[in-house]
DNA sequence: ATTGTATACGAAATCGATTTAGTTAGGTGT
DNA sequence: ACACCTAACTAAATCGATTTCGTATACAAT
């Protein structure tokens, strides 16, 4: 075996070891892998057939350089590190995978300026597109803007922007809040607190708007004392602030925050103070984790639907991807998922 | 403003817009901004101070083609939608991209099968390296052998496989478990149920060895009716385990699981059945979880520092990187990551 | 016989970098 | 004046695909 056999072993099997065993040209061989309409049935299925064979695998980094197609898609969450977020990036991950794409997944920690970076990196590599939920304190919309005259579609996802005109992905946030909060005065609770995650996240402010129409609709006044914006969403946290608006004597008969772990330390609170959970006070939380039921009582949670969101974001990014190949312009999107209230016993 | 400086503004600037712009040749542009000695320093200024102020970027896919370096790292992960994982990614994403790579996150679902898929998505992207965690269920190694004889350099990491010689980045399963068993036996504690993750996976297989080791060193004989494989690892799910271990008139007096809602689901019937906690049943869980902390009694917990361990990954990576890149065979690394037990209320 | 028209294929240019193998100009030593 | 370095630069080949522009053959129509 001599030195230019033992080479090829090691060395990637590349179009020309294919057009040189089948005595024909690269081009044929390229056209023939993508279906070409130039080339004929058998020759494709003798390509094909001996690709296949001796397990040849295109280089996606020499196609780049013609097609400008890298088949890689970025994530950026605000925080990869919850259970919403790690379940929705999985579920995303599913899809990107399923259909010949590979997921850049990059976390934002909360932070705009991360965000910010985030977004140049995926820019620089050039991915076929960029799939974003923005942090809470994001208010600038310089990098999306970036984004959108760059060669990456953009899609922006469960929390955007109000300001910039793409493609989006929401939750009916404004709606929900709204049916829960009427729910809520319906059973004759009108003191509701509500915990909200920021004050200028787009998605927050949705919500609130919800709530404030529930309100409105039904003629009943807010009392701003209990709107209350958390930052962690922890457990403890949850647990404080109930004991702050008790300690404040501001009372509540009704209780819904942005996630389960809120409601479930001010639950705790009322409970340890003899409140009697859901006559006295009722408590809604979000997102539906495995936490809110098994304590007692099992609390009631808003869900939304992760896979289907998953599902309406890969198929958005694959129907531009399409019109782009046809080169058609197509306006944005806007796809908005109904979340449901699940209804336990701490709301019943 | 002809068709041709129209095109230009849309065009990604190249080495030879540089070149043309200071009259030398795409050679020298390329060799200064790479910094070789062949290239006198004012041109090596002059060119990276012009490809700065353009905003130049070289294109990575282009340079892939002769490098072979795609700058990306690819991390996959046996269940990304749990605390434990998502956090070490999370932090394993910060150290990836500080270093100017970008990572491609899998995540295999706890599927042997999905995990050769991910791999095999892997090594087509000609990733510079993977750093893998194995599902409980793995048992072949064919995937790994493949990655090994690629070009992407494997660092497997938390639950990683004996058979295989690679490099590895570990707890101290073996360690923690016997230290952990040793205090609950030297308590006076000696039917200690033991709830572990699976039968095959090597960290559930070191922890097992520690839990028998203490027990073989203090003359204890255990009793397999208290080992129990939990494959969810939820709540109810250490709920039910309890239960079922009530119910066939096994009795315990210390339970270690290898998760904290396990241990808390187990608590908290024993506590519905009127068991003292820590006098009649010592809890130790693991992942040290926030829900750990907040009900009563608070749950001791193994603490693994994540951080660290995402930190000794990209270290370990890099040095390879480096070792590689001097043409130097460097033989495989193990490393071992101290966790510590957190004494809580639940043991003490 | 000539023109026209699919059909099936290939040579060569191209994408944007890196790398090899020179080349040129200037300095050194004898 | 000669061979001999050295430093600084470049033309051209190369990586592995895609794409443009042709060409050859066969067959039908005039």
């Amino acid at each position: 075996m001599n030195q230019i056999d033992e080479n090829k072993i090691i060395m990637k099997i590349t179009i020309k070891d294919i057009a040189k065993a089948l005595e024909i040209s690269t081009t044929t061989v390229s056209k023939a892998m993508n279906d070409y309409s130039d080339i004929g049935s058998e020759t494709k299925k003798k390509v094909k057939d001996y690709a296949e064979k001796i397990g040849y695998e295109p280089n996606i980094h020499a196609s780049f350089l013609r097609t400008k197609k890298t088949k890689l898609i970025g994530i950026v969450v605000p925080n990869l590190n919850t259970n919403f977020y790690s379940e929705l990036v999985a579920s995303l991950i599913v899809r990107i995978t399923k259909n010949g794409y590979l997921p850049i997944v990059l976390n934002s920690a909360e932070s705009e300026q991360v965000e910010g970076e985030n977004l140049e990196r995926l820019m620089r590599q050039k991915v076929d597109g960029i799939f974003i939920s923005l942090t809470k304190n994001t208010t600038s919309t310089d990098y999306l803007t970036k984004v959108m005259s760059s060669s990456s579609s953009l899609i922006t996802f469960s929390n955007t922007s109000k300001v910039i005109s793409c493609n989006k992905v929401v939750f009916n946030d404004r709606a929900i809040i709204k049916l829960v909060t009427e729910y809520l005065i319906n059973k004759g609770n009108s003191k509701i607190a509500f915990i909200r995650k920021s004050l200028i996240s787009q998605n927050s402010i949705n919500q609130f708007i919800g709530f404030r129409e529930a309100h409105e609709v039904n003629k009943i006044s807010i009392d701003n004392q209990r709107i209350v914006v958390s930052k962690q969403g922890t457990l403890s946290e949850g647990y404080r602030i109930a004991k702050e608006l008790f300690n404040s004597g501001i009372q509540i008969d009704g209780f819904i925050s942005y996630n389960d772990p809120l409601a479930h330390g001010a639950m705790m609170f009322y409970k340890e103070n003899g409140s009697n959970i859901p006559n006295d006070i009722c408590f809604i939380g979000q997102e539906n984790s495995e936490i809110g039921t098994f304590f007692s009582p099992e609390l009631s949670s808003i869900k939304q639907n992760l896979s289907l969101m998953a599902e309406k974001i890969m198929r958005l990014f694959l129907e531009e991807q399409a019109e782009l190949k046809q080169k058609k312009i197509s306006s944005f999107k806007r796809e908005e998922i109904e979340a449901e209230l699940i209804e336990r016993a701490s709301s019943i």
